[in-house]
DNA sequence: GTACCCCTTTGATCTGTGTCAATGCAACTT
DNA sequence: AAGTTGCATTGACACAGATCAAAGGGGTAC
């Protein structure tokens, strides 16, 4: 791998390439979000560069220095903290536009680890200088802000789906909630590849694997969605959404 | 010590009065951690004085506008979320030192229900003048961040919680945190007052009341807490600890 | 001080999801 | 191309917690 220092001569493949935010297209997603360009070119100077990551592998893990946050370029993520005595539970899953490390701002190491789903490619974004640009740019001070009660409010709606509903509601609550994030990034709505096992999805459910995976028969047999595997595809959406909402409007 | 300067003609109780954060006892809990006194002094004239709040009363509402965050100076808060379809969670409960409403940075509005659960009271922090502040100063801001992340690895304290507990184990972790936090504000670690109701606790750990109450019922039994209604006297702290291992080590 | 109402407790039963187990499918390795 | 390995599906059964129901108990409001 030769070129990664700081110079722009090579475009966008080159491993460690750094492509600036202004020519990024989830610049309306990420962090620069409604930067004027000359402030995004600091924005830009501050960024570590971007690091690739092959599926498997660990951006962070629990216990590490805290340094910096990343945002996500390319590829799929899952995060998951675990205790002494074992337990599991997947926190997230991120994808492109999405921001990971702020578990780690409060005591300045990870508590949770981050890994790929599939290859993937990240921002590096140190933050006690972000920390430091944010105090000269309001709208980046304010668009940081948003980003970590945006985290929270996420965290809230988990909260809700493990705290009150069924199998079949959290499925349907997931399927909708990718569907919903692939829009905004240009996919399909209806057909994607899951990047995540049914462990992992169950883990972040609160579930069985097994469970899932009926669900996931469940809603084949009555034509909501198509599954093979990984690959999914929902035929009925509004139907979908039903499921969430109980027809007699029930207090669990 | 009864060094009280500024004001203090009144002592606590008026309405609407002002207590400076550098006479808070709460102040190494709270927003002013790590300043000089130099800058909490700063911080004191943006916040915007105190707020009595009566049982019963919110806070704010989902869907108000949002402004301010809070900094519980006395009480106790319950924070809940509801969708139309009629699911209720709380999502967390807070007490003094503990800040409120960082939810609606987000989008600007409110998200979540702040409710009294006992007559409290807190401190009005102007957040877009809090975030002039933050940029002035560097441990402020730093505090600030330190903040919001701390209550993202507290969500994802809950979701394992909610995700991977069975009733019991819930239930002794959160004993054992409320526990935790009255010694960390002075209180007994064994003996206290439950401000919510069974059905709130229920919310909170994804149960029933009848559940929460059947599980009281049987940590009584087995000699690890005495409970009257809402007052509880916890009577073995470590064995209720184990209670969050697993003997085994099983992985769920 | 008293009465009412809400909260809590406890019991009996039901059910959704977990558990255990076996088979099937697909991708990767060599 | 075949074997290996991990992941997914499906079935049978068990059990934790939900649901339904009824009876106390205590705090609050008047």
């Amino acid at each position: 791998m030769h070129a990664n220092v700081k110079q722009n001569v090579i475009p966008l493949i080159t491993p460690g390439l750094k492509l600036a935010c202004a020519q990024c297209n989830l610049r309306e997603l990420c962090l620069p979000f409604g930067l004027s360009e000359d402030d995004m070119g600091r924005l830009d100077n501050l960024i570590g560069g971007a690091r690739k990551l092959k599926r498997g592998t660990h951006l962070y893990r629990a216990g590490d220095v805290f340094e910096s946050i990343f945002a996500v370029k390319a590829g799929f993520f899952k995060t998951d903290v675990l205790t002494e005595d074992g337990r599991d539970q997947v926190t997230g899953f991120q994808m492109a536009g999405e921001i990971l490390g702020m578990d780690g701002i409060s005591t300045e190491v990870h508590t949770c680890n981050a890994v790929a789903l599939e290859d993937s490619e990240v921002c590096l974004i140190p933050f006690t200088e972000l920390e430091m640009l944010s105090s000269e740019i309001r709208s980046l001070q304010r668009h940081l802000h948003k980003v970590m009660s945006r985290e929270i409010v996420r965290d809230h709606g988990v909260m809700m789906l493990l705290g009150t509903m069924r199998a079949e509601e959290r499925l349907a609550a997931f399927l909708l909630n990718l569907s919903q994030r692939f829009t905004a990034r240009g996919y399909s709505p209806t057909e994607f590849h899951l990047r995540m096992t049914r462990e992992e999805i169950g883990s972040y459910l609160g579930l069985k694997l097994e469970t899932v995976s009926r669900a996931f028969s469940r809603f084949q047999d009555e034509g909501l969605i198509s599954v093979q595997q990984k690959h999914i595809r929902i035929l009925d959406i509004p139907r979908l959404k039903t499921l969430l909402a109980p027809p007699d409007g029930r207090i669990r």
